[in-house]
DNA sequence: TTTATTTACGCAAACGTTCCCGAATTTAAT
DNA sequence: ATTAAATTCGGGAACGTTTGCGTAAATAAA
């Protein structure tokens, strides 16, 4: 802020001593004698002294803020991550600077770059599901810049990360739809190559061919990178819906996935679940006021985002170079509920 | 960051010239010959020279960043609005540092202090409902940080100001419920403080005399300072259905509101519209899928986060101080839908 | 009392820029 | 040919901190 005047010079003069001596003073350096300290400490707070972080980050060479970079703010799931992040770090002394990519890996890079150029201590990532070029964040990674990734991660790069144990939630999500008797279940899943969208599918295959259910693979349906989630979850429920044999249940694996399903569905007048049952992941907070009351798998996004911060933090402040990574792996929630009850075989064949 | 070597310096000695040239050259200045400039530039990208905005920052007196405080980053109508904010600073430059009160007039004030400390070139600000005292932004207006309050303004401080026409639009949703026949319509709202809630309850009162119905103060409801809104708005119903005349309809003010009235309606079994008309304020996604589907009057938030930076980026770039303000008003757009039509009179007969 | 050690402070450099001022060289004006 | 003006560049201070090093005074050890 331009207005800002008063320095630790202004302190020195005004007692008397040097910048060092009120330096240290307020540093609480062992090496100033306590009645100096407490002029010092007393005529700041008088004065309303702020040390100024820009000098001390260009002094320190760190910039005590850390960037976070997701896919879209607007989004339940993140912006619950993005609360747990704040939460620790704010409490920590730092900044956390937001940025969002919206799933086009161009403006992943610039977004990036605009962030390294910032002096970031560290970066907290979920990649967009348009990026295949990963090499900028393994050069990164390399400088000596921390990174975790949480969420979407990038397998080959080794640092912490924090996931959620997607396969076991796809393949929970799966056993219940199985078990309430559906047998045509489709997956419509995020783009191929990303990391949750192969854990979740792994989990749905692990599922089916538990229950002996043979998986087939015209049900299983990826979006495309950089693409729209709701416009394309329309559009594969409509070519879905061509196939001779159709259908039963949907298991769409993203928030915005699942409200393009269930948006698409009831604009078709398609019964839920008796027509089509339809479970999701999502971390909206009205999935239970939905019509009909959505069954989920819901992200514990707070505690993925205070455990991602974490692991930053030390990464951060540790003061040799740190080569032992591990990821964390969280528990998804199911909670099951009356969009995917048992159909009743009565109404639909009323139809 | 640590890594971060090259710097003007490294270009200055390997070109034989001098730090002062060579940023002269990078700046583009008239009194660098265009064959050095090339060279600089040249060299410059040859080795990724990256500014270190922190050294720029201490020598210019300002930071590029603004500040951005608003009371929870997990509620739609904000993260929009941040979206909004994001997109133009971005391409302005400028870096937003978001930091959220969750409600808490001693957190919103830590914050702010956090944000200033971090020499923030302006503010922009929603209160919280629980700040009574406005002095910290009127001694920071004073002191020459430019802000712009946005949605929660408070009155009394001259600046620039984007708000919805909070009045009309609750006018608008008020005469609807008259016309589906409504007429005990209960008003719950927030804190009574706050700005958004006088002019909403000024317009719900406008509605209610234009049409000769007489406002029955029982009806009014304000949430308190500090507050959880869904659970106060579950209190506040309940209350109301002790009266022993009765609402017909409700409107709730604010995103948590509605859901707050349409969980507690739901959970209680109330026929909605037939029991109760409910509508509110809210920006969520999908409050069409809703059970049932909602009315609800939406603000343009992305426009207003737009309009927001735009203002500040004004007052920040200005060469001679401000000193003639305006407030901009846009418009709420009400989207009507089952929860208010008119009621079946027959259903809740049978009942 | 002399020497060694501790305590408490100041000097000055450094972080990476920008920019005022001055100076050397070239070009234009007389 | 002399002077004035423009062009192009370098030196160095400044932004507000932190910190290595030096040193005077005070204290402890001999």
């Amino acid at each position: 802020m331009r207005y800002e005047a008063v320095t630790i010079r202004d302190i020195a003069q005004a007692l008397g001593l040097s910048t060092s001596t009120v330096s240290r003073a307020l540093r609480d350096s062992h090496e100033i004698s306590t009645e100096t300290k407490r002029r010092v400490l007393e005529h700041a707070r008088s004065i309303h002294y702020q040390p100024n972080p820009i000098a001390v980050s260009l002094r320190e060479r760190k910039s005590r803020s850390i960037g976070i970079i997701v896919s879209e703010i607007a989004n339940r799931f993140f912006s619950e991550i993005i609360n747990g992040v704040e939460s620790v770090a704010i409490d920590r002394g730092y900044n956390v600077i937001i940025a969002q990519s919206l799933e086009s890996a161009e403006r992943e890079l610039r977004q990036i770059q605009f962030l390294t150029s910032r002096s970031i201590d560290g970066l907290l990532v979920s990649v967009s599901n348009q990026t295949e070029d990963t090499s900028i964040f393994s050069e990164l990674h390399q400088k000596g810049l921390p990174i975790v990734f949480f969420d979407r991660v990038v397998q080959d790069i080794d640092t912490h990360k924090v996931i959620v144990d997607n396969k076991l939630g796809a393949y929970d999500a799966t056993v219940h739809l199985i078990r309430k008797g559906y047998r045509r279940i489709a997956l419509i899943t995020n783009v191929e190559g990303l990391s949750i969208t192969k854990e979740r599918e792994a989990g749905y295959r692990a599922a089916m061919q538990k229950h002996g259910i043979p998986v087939d693979d015209a049900l299983i349906r990826h979006t495309r990178p950089g693409g729209q989630a709701e416009p394309e979850a329309a559009e594969i429920i409509a070519s879905l819906m061509e196939l001779e044999d159709r259908p039963d249940a949907i298991f769409a694996t993203s928030d915005r996935l699942t409200t393009g399903c269930l948006r698409f569905l009831k604009k078709n007048n398609f019964k839920i679940p008796d027509e089509m049952s339809l479970i999701g992941f999502s971390n909206s907070e009205i999935t239970e006021l939905l019509d009909p009351p959505l069954s989920i798998v819901r992200q514990p996004a707070f505690e993925m985002g205070t455990t991602a911060i974490r692991m930053l933090l030390e990464l951060i402040e540790s003061k040799r170079p740190v080569t032992q990574f591990r990821t964390q792996v969280l528990a998804a929630e199911p909670i099951f509920r009356q969009s995917t009850q048992a159909r009743d075989t009565e109404r639909v064949k009323q139809r």
